[in-house]
This record gives C-alpha cells, structure tokens and sequence, in this order.
DNA sequence: TATTGTTATACTCTATAACTATA
DNA sequence: TATAGTTATAGAGTATAACAATA
C-alpha cells in the first residue's frame, strides 16, 4: 500500500485496515504455548492500567460486549491470575483485580511475550517511533468514538 | 493511554497493541449481514491491488497459514466472488482471481461497508490524517519484518 | 524429495438471546 | 422496571498435523 491510494479517506481507511488485520494476526500469532493469550493480555493490560473495575467496566474498556469478558475472565480467575470480591454496596456487582501473580504475569511474562514487536519497534528510526506514537492516540480517538 | 506512557519502546509497543486490538474489534463488529466478513475483505482487496495469484502467495500477502486460506477462498468461491484457473505450466498450483461480481463487491459493497472507519476518518484533523496515512507505512513494513 | 494445496481437527475470540439476581 | 452479570449457543478466524498430487 503506497502513499498514493492513501489520499482520499476512502482510500486511508481501506490501507489502515489491512494492516491493523495483518498487525492483529501478527500479534496473535505470538502466543507462547505457556503464556496468556492476546485477549487475556489486553483485559490484564487494562486492569493494570486502570486497577479494579467491575466485569462491565472492562468490558466498556475493551470494546466487547459483557459475555464475551465473563469468558475471559473465567479463564484468569481460573489461572489465578485476577480474583472477584463483591461490591460494598450493590451486590449485583463484582470488583475485579488483578492477583500478586497477575500482576507480576503483566510486569514480566507479558512483556516477554511482546518482544516480537518491541524488538521491531526499537529497530525502526525514532521519526518513525514518533508517528507510531501519534497514530496511537488518533486510533484510540476514533475507537473511543 | 497518554503520550507519557508510550515514551520506551516496550510502552510503545503495549500501547500500539492495545489500540490495534480494540480497532480490529470495531472494524469486525462493523460487518453488514448480506456482506462479506472482514477476512473475506481483506482477501478480496489483496486480489484486487495485486491481481490474480496463487492461493499460497494470497496467505503469505495476508500473513495467515495455507489452510486458513483454503477455507477463506470456499467461502468466496462459494459465493461466486472469486474463481480458480488451472496454472498453465505447473499443474499443483491454481490461480485465484476476482469474478466480475467479486469486483463489484471490492469497489461498491466494500467500501460502504467500511462506512463506520471513513466517517471517522472524514472527521479528524488533516493533520491526524497524515500521520495515520504515515503510520500505515510503518506498520507495514513492521508487518513485513 | 520438495512444493502446493487440501482435509481433518481443535482452539480462540466474539456475538446475540435468554436467564438470574439485585436495585 | 432497569441494571449487572452469567449461561447457552453459534459462527468467524486461525492453527497444526496429516494427506494427495505434482514437480
């Protein structure tokens, strides 16, 4: 894709969105047989982030709907890496928080597990850090809106 | 996720994680019912920028295994979008090319498809625009490493 | 033997609909 | 009634392993 076909938006669009497809396969494809997997990364990366929030919180948070995080936060709570206590005052809630073991997973395991793309990062010029980092923030604009 | 956060490259690549895992949500929940699903997009656009080629160069241009092609190319041929030719000197290999309906698909039904991404790009700043159009480049060629 | 592609199988990711419990 | 969350179910997306056909 050249700069070129990116002129137009309808053109812009079409380019981000091949290679936000590729970079997400890309990413996904780096799982560790022993590690979590890229949605688990995500919703602990966030938890870590932003501390304790309820079941539906995260799920704003992440851009899915609540039933696909009660799957993924079985699968950690299974593994121990996050827990669930009630809320103090409304009961239909859950507070979920991050484990000493989920926290460590996200500080050290996680970071391993991203290593493919930091060590392409870190081997790109920094012009091209700087528009990573830009891009970063308009994505997480036109996500939020 | 703040500019401040993002200053290493292991922040850098966590964030960048991050936003291309929540747009990829949003790009895949924008599918139509009548239309065809996001991967299905991204095969048929590959097609129609390089033009017709083998199933195993098609996989390796959208970076999945052969068989996740496989299957993705019954789905579209199925549908009449696309069709295989017999390669003329080597009889393993076939060629994949764009049906004149799956044409149409790529420059109409896709692109209204993609409706929800355009509009948002429409409405950005010229100057976050430029620096998506140049942050395609470099995801692609993170992509290609 | 090496390459191209398919079939068989299984797992991850995600959604909608229906349900339970609480407010 | 409205909200938070879960369960049930289904479909999309993808991979690895094993196979068939051809080079």
């Amino acid at each position: 894709m050249t700069r070129a076909e990116t002129r137009t938006s309808g053109g812009l669009a079409g380019a981000l969105r091949l290679s936000v497809v590729r970079l997400n396969r890309r990413l996904r494809s780096q799982r560790a047989d022993t590690s979590v997997t890229l949605t688990q990364v995500a919703a602990l990366s966030t938890l870590r982030h932003h501390g304790r929030m309820s079941p539906g919180a995260l799920a704003a948070h992440e851009k899915v709907q609540p039933p696909s995080m009660t799957r993924v936060l079985a699968a950690l709570e299974e593994r121990g890496l996050v827990t669930r206590r009630a809320h103090p005052h409304d009961r239909r809630q859950a507070i979920v928080e991050l484990t000493d073991v989920g926290t460590k997973i996200v500080d050290e395991e996680v970071r391993a597990r991203e290593a493919w793309l930091c060590q392409r990062i870190q081997g790109i010029p920094e012009q091209d850090r700087q528009t990573l980092r830009a891009a970063v923030e308009v994505i997480n604009r036109i996500v939020e809106s």
